[in-house]
DNA sequence: TTGTACGCGTTATCAT
DNA sequence: ATGATAACGCGTACAA
């Protein structure tokens, strides 16, 4: 029999000094219900005596899971990764459960295998898609064959329920161009994100919803495309507004292309709002920060993590989490009547 | 004697297979040089063939040590925290280990004890630590009292250098005000972080270092305080442009407050660069989107992760990485010569 | 209600 | 150079 030698204290050393067995102590850990009510309080003052906590790889090993949960991104922008870990957090406080980040890069030819090797390597109890990689079907299909569970985030509903939150993207758009609509905006120019990203294509829907419902027409001349960058935003809003007859107001797909509209609207001269009134997507921190400050859309993302993540440790409570998120119009100064 | 059942082979059906005992199997694992050259061959050829990878968990237990590295951090800017986490990530890529990240509250009354009750539970192999929490002694005392190895970020030396990773941000302030005065400018405003923060005071120390090296007075009308918020940025501005003699150029601790004098100088009909340089600090997201974009310092972030990273997880190479680094001043568009 | 004996997958000790 | 056996700390049958 060895005393509490250096490390820390053990479920041995708990059930030695308290004159009962491992399995005993391991019960009062556990919660079981079937315990003498005397037996447990001994056992606890012994636990909080000592300072002993369970080792969470000895548990893992034994119950063969861990307690780990995963976040795999590709960084979409820093402000929504760390609203996600935030919001995840809230959701295994007080929990043993941990959170493990996993930067990928979408562009590499081996990020599958990237990602396969880092599942098998640590055997994460589940992990956490984050768009735009959460729309890659195949990255699902992988966690599914090797038996992790995971929980994709993303602009529209991509899976099923228990593997899903979504924003609904398209909604949203279709409201802040109702919005700029219901403020006597005819023309309403569109600056759409890149090919192949899901969220840029339900943005696109929004935005025809909208003018459909308005009843107005499409107008190539005062739509473009950009890849999500003040750069591409800039040349989209050159376009744009070079147009024939230019737009009285746009919407730009995310924060960053809106600023780089604004910024090709005061180039050519132009005041925001009073000649052109501008909505973005996201609220990132730019939007509060640029001037006038944007009038945007914003994900619940620490509410929509806190729930995929509840929906992924927590089976009992999984249902009753719900997949579907609406975004908020944030209205600040970017916008006026026409 | 069981076969591979359902779940990941384990070391005992490498064995089994290749004919050999366990140890053999974990000395192929381990790279023990005292292994005949035709048995490690063989084992490998059936880990290969199995997609054998050993269990983290098994192997923490039977170390006594695991393999994660923890983040603490108060979310100075999303930014920074993401860059942190990518230069972590370069430094332990092709290693076992992996990163776990803990947002804390810094204002909260028990963050110690909520550090506390996360180290004592997760175990983890080391911790790294973000400012501005990193700046709290008490912080690193627990981390050595309970027996996990740290590493500091900071502002400046805080600690032993196999502790530390440090900028040198009095040096950097002082030389983008010196900046300032080689392109004539001799009235130069400046905006302080809050008390309380090392780094306002590093960057406090840095302007009258600069000011005195260029024979300057240090003019209380003409400095301000803010809290690092974009909000404090602009009541700053407002004051340093009221002085009797208002600066011509104006040295802000962060850039979200450097914003904020933009946005002050632009509400009193200044133009910048023309009628008032700004310069930055931090070179986050913001510098780049506001217009004029903004000249500021940028710290090596994702290079001084890494290194700390390094320090945390190899003995042998902690020596030989940097302590101090240097950081940059990224010229933008919003200084002009007085 | 509580305890005994064993398993989880790996490394360490000490033979051989 | 390799193997048998005992840890590592905890959970679970199955008994008692």
């Amino acid at each position: 029999m060895k005393k509490a030698r250096d490390g820390k204290p053990t479920i041995n050393d708990v059930a030695r000094i308290a004159g009962v067995s491992k399995k005993t102590v391991s019960r009062v850990i556990n919660r079981s219900p079937l315990l003498n009510e005397a037996t447990r309080e001994k056992v606890e003052a012994v636990i909080a005596e000592l300072g002993y906590v369970p080792n969470p790889q000895a548990r893992a090993l034994a119950l063969r899971r861990n307690f780990l949960i995963g976040l795999i991104h590709d960084n979409p922008n820093a402000q929504m990764v760390l609203g996600v870990q935030e919001g995840i957090l809230s959701a295994i406080r007080d929990t043993e459960f941990a959170l493990v980040v996993r930067p990928v890069n979408r562009r590499s030819l081996d990020m599958l295998d990237d990602v396969r090797a880092f599942l098998e390597q640590q055997r994460l109890f589940g992990v956490m898609l984050l768009p735009p990689i959460s729309e890659n079907d195949a990255l699902a299909e992988l966690c599914e064959d090797l038996g992790v569970t995971y929980v994709r985030m993303g602009s529209v509903r991509l899976d099923e329920d228990e593997h899903m939150v979504a924003s609904n993207d398209r909604e949203a758009v279709a409201n802040a161009v109702g919005y700029l609509v219901e403020r006597g905006h005819r023309r309403i120019g569109f600056v759409a994100g890149p090919e192949g990203f899901r969220s840029a294509a339900e943005r696109a829907l929004g935005y025809r919803d909208a003018l459909e419902q308005a009843g107005l027409a499409l107008d190539p001349a005062i739509m473009a495309e950009g890849s999500y960058t003040f750069e591409t935003g800039i040349a989209a809003g050159e376009k744009l507004l070079s147009a024939s007859t230019p737009p009285s107001a746009i919407f730009a797909s995310n924060d960053e292309m809106a600023a780089g509209v604004l910024h090709a609207a005061r180039t050519q001269g132009l005041s925001v709002p009073e000649d052109l009134s501008i909505v973005g997507f996201d609220d990132t921190a730019i939007a509060a920060h640029i001037w006038p400050p944007l009038t945007t859309v914003r994900w619940p993302i620490q509410a929509m993590a806190k729930a995929a993540a509840i929906k992924l440790i927590d089976p009992a409570q999984a249902r009753k989490q719900p997949s579907h998120f609406l975004s908020d119009l944030i209205e600040r100064a970017s916008v006026r009547p026409a």
